[in-house]
RNA sequence: CGGGGCGUAGCGUAGCCCGGUAUCGCGCCUGCUUUGGGAGCAGGAGAUCGCUGGUUCAAAUCCAGUCGCCCCGACCA
């Protein structure tokens, strides 16, 4: 970066600026194979507060966890007609074991839905086994042509639900339920709002019936899927012959639902809160939520300073909260480091708060708060350090997400505009537009082919205009749908 | 796979047109002085210039080939 330390400006070049901000806040790296990423602890932190999160709340809603296996013979693949359409063209396949040619190729998985519905044929016998409600934590791989750190990755690391029921109507809540928790964990946790609704036939996951997705929307006013779920019907349940014996006596094939999220999440998490000082962490998610940076002029100062630092620094670790745990605190103590270059690098770390203590707060029983978010500055007595930090971190969390809220809505647009405006909109700063789909393939493919935006989903019905659009955007028809369309990653 | 750009120390680069084994900054190591918004001085380590071949007394530099990366498209979470 030479002497050029700050970042670029976002405006400028965002996706120049969001690989900087991923690279040198040392979230990932590049590895030696072409599109796969290598994530630093550093990544690896934030996401396995995530993860455990995910976690948690799968757990809380009846899921288990299995591991399924890498390889997946090439001819599972090939049982659900639309999968395989879907797929084929992106795995990766081990054609040579052992050194010897394989009878029947293996393909790393691109995702697990033929393995494991291959296994739940053999578990499921009677209706007495259903609900079957399983997520595995895998990687997967998908042979994509073009990558970018978090977001589009040859390998990536993500949480798959798998979930086989007795009716259609219980897949179809279930697939509903689980887009929920991706919601709350979305909002609540990561601090970035989502639309959610129902993607169109031409977006829709391969091989399942219905889509489900969360769309968030980045500085870049393009749109992220950040989590989708399926409900896949009866199709792959016939592929694999899922069957099980109806408490009538009868003889039915299982329902299915999958659903995903992935380390993608960082990356939208880079979007949705970096600024041109770096990174910034919700504070539910942050590995360290107060840094402490001391500060002195001369070795006496220092051991006094320190000294009570730690103190500091030891009651607010034990403090106790009732929602998140104890709080995570870090006391930079490092020598021969000017207090500034602290703060800048903490910042660009994205680390919610930092307090600075010096000699001058010591005389005061004082320390001096600062917030990521806004750089505001405030001076607290000691003798409530622990509430004062806590209700700020929760301030900042709330904060966050209705800061990404408002900006969402102020680059979203819900009257009705010609398409001509549409094009124009789409060429200029982009954004989400709600507008009216007459419902045809031909006008879906003729957006994308003209302005690369694309119906991301038709919203549910919270996130619908007052007034529903009357007109297609594209043939200006009848409106049978109103859309979210938006430019995507 | 098309179009553009780039490979020189851990990172970012100068040098290339006009051949003579390499510039500067950050970082790193040692020492002293520093520390309320990116420290200063002194000393030091670190590069077979992506790879292969060719031209030449001599190649980072010229020529050919090759590999890799980045950006823009097509594909996609």
């Amino acid at each position: 970066m030479a002497d050029d330390k700050k970042l670029t400006p976002r405006a400028k070049d965002f996706s120049a600026w969001y690989n900087e901000t991923v690279l040198r806040a040392e979230l990932a790296d590049y590895s030696p194979v072409r599109g796969c990423m290598v994530i630093r602890p550093r990544g690896y932190g934030i996401w396995e507060r995530m993860q455990r999160q995910l976690d948690f709340m799968f757990k809380d809603t009846g899921h288990q966890n299995a591991y399924f296996p890498l390889f997946i013979p090439q001819s599972f693949l090939a049982k659900e007609a639309e999968h395989v359409q879907g797929f084929a063209p992106e795995t990766a396949v081990v054609t040579i074991g052992g050194g010897k040619e394989l009878e029947e190729p293996l393909v790393v998985r691109p995702t697990s839905e033929t393995i494991i519905y291959a296994m739940f044929s053999k578990w499921i016998q009677s209706y007495r086994d259903l609900p079957l409600l399983i997520n595995q934590w895998a990687n997967v791989v998908r042979w994509e042509m073009r990558t970018r750190l978090f977001l589009r990755t040859l390998e990536f690391l993500w949480q798959e639900g798998h979930t086989a029921h007795a009716t259609e109507q219980e897949a179809e809540e279930e697939a509903r339920r689980m887009l929920g928790v991706y919601r709350d964990f979305m909002e609540g946790w990561m601090a970035m709002p989502v639309i959610t609704g129902i993607k169109t036939d031409a977006e829709k996951f391969a091989g399942a019936l219905r889509t489900f997705a969360c769309e968030a929307m980045m500085q870049d006013n393009k749109a992220l899927q950040a989590g989708t779920s399926h409900n896949l019907g009866q199709n792959f349940s016939k592929a694999f012959d899922v069957k099980f014996q109806t408490e009538a006596g009868g003889t039915e094939y299982a329902w299915n639902t999958s659903w995903g999220v992935s380390t993608r999440l960082v990356g939208g998490l880079v979007m949705t809160h970096g600024d041109d000082f770096g990174l910034q962490v919700p504070p539910f998610l942050a590995p360290i939520e107060l840094v402490v940076v001391p500060i002195w002029r001369s070795e006496r100062e220092k051991s006094r300073v320190l000294e009570t630092a730690r103190e500091i620094v030891a009651t607010l670790s034990a403090w106790e909260r009732r929602k998140t745990g104890k709080l995570r605190v870090h006391l930079d103590d490092r020598e021969g480091m000017k207090p500034g270059a602290k703060y800048y690098e903490w910042e660009m770390r994205g680390v919610p708060v930092r307090m600075e203590f010096g000699p001058r707060d010591l005389d005061s029983n004082q320390a001096v708060l600062v917030r990521r978010d806004n750089r505001v500055k405030r001076t607290v007595t000691l003798d409530s350090i622990g509430e004062d930090v806590a209700d700020l971190l929760s301030i900042i969390q709330t904060d966050m997400r209705v800061n990404a809220f408002e900006r969402r809505e102020a680059n979203s647009i819900r009257e009705e505009i010609t398409y001509d405006r549409f094009r124009e909109v789409m060429e200029g700063n982009g954004g989400f537009v709600y507008a009216g789909w007459c419902g045809s393939t031909e006008c879906e493919a003729a957006v994308k082919e003209e302005t690369k935006a694309t119906i991301r989903l038709l919203p549910d019905e919270e996130f619908r205009s007052a007034e529903a659009p009357t007109r297609c955007l594209k043939c200006g028809s009848t409106a049978r749908f109103e859309a979210l369309w938006a430019k995507a990653y």
